[in-house]
DNA sequence: AGAAACTGTAACTTGATTAGTTACATGTAG
DNA sequence: CTACATGTAACTAATCAAGTTACAGTTTCT
């Protein structure tokens, strides 16, 4: 499967609606930001404002984080665009007959779910605004050389 | 992002080689186990042969581990199927001229890597023996209901 | 030696998923 | 009321994994 960087995309987006809140904050200017269509940035917002991490008006072109930057994580926005998508995928089809093949699903899941939870784990300590400062840091260090 | 059923497939196969080693271990009856067909199977061994994980005969149905499997992790399998593959991608194409687009790449970079490396050591603790002994002891108990 | 079975690999097909595009109904705001 | 937005559906294009077909070269058995 290709990969996705919805999940970048995301960030991007929210840390662009702090960055810029003076500015007008349609799909548009978005857009040119992250470099895609308009189409594909209101895709992402949709989700997002369905987990509850924007607010958006249809027809008005001013979305706002629901919530103070350091109060959302990185594993907010990764579940608000990825949902529960796996991170390792167990084969659905061994054979039942096999001592392996009968067991096998069952014991990898088991692993890749503390796996999973060991990332998401980590994603939850980096807040939006831990980004939102690394960022400003970095161009501002940009600018001085 | 995803990934596909190969990593499962690879340990599935490590471990059938291991559990029945005392019987006719030809691509053919290993895909029976996996239920998929026997080019895959010899795909997916082509890619732990080549990390020197176990060790075939081209002509000859008789592969073997290339160590005790407590000595193999569920990294180094994970690294013979997967390579250096992201587990999350940053856009490579975002606005320069943006304070967001020209800094998130290399925000969002390291914190991936971190996260990667978190669940990467993760895999590390885990070896084909563990792996090996919950199955058996799961069929085991399956067999007592 | 010769036949049968097997590996290793290339090339092609199929299916799934994402990104990008076009189109449009509906909402907002001067 | 007009211009500009959002939200979403439907379609296209690109990418990748898995499955398939084919075959050259190796091993094993008799």
């Amino acid at each position: 499967m290709a990969i996705s960087t919805r999940y970048s995309d995301a960030i991007h987006i929210m840390a662009y609606i702090n960055i810029y809140q003076n500015t007008k904050l349609s799909s548009e200017n978005i857009a040119k930001s992250v470099m895609t269509s308009p189409v594909v940035v209101r895709r992402i917002m949709s989700a997002l404002q369905k987990a509850g991490l924007i607010k958006t008006t249809a027809g008005s072109a001013n979305p706002m984080l629901a919530n103070d930057a350091s109060e959302i994580t990185l594993l907010d926005i990764y579940l608000a665009v990825e949902k529960d998508k796996p991170l390792f995928t167990v084969d659905p089809k061994t054979n039942p007959l096999c001592i392996v093949g009968s067991q096998i699903q069952t014991v990898l899941e088991h692993h890749y779910q503390e796996v999973k939870s060991s990332a998401l784990g980590r994603l939850k300590r980096i807040t939006l605004q831990d980004i939102i400062d690394e960022i400003l840091v970095s161009y501002k260090n940009r600018k001085e050389d």
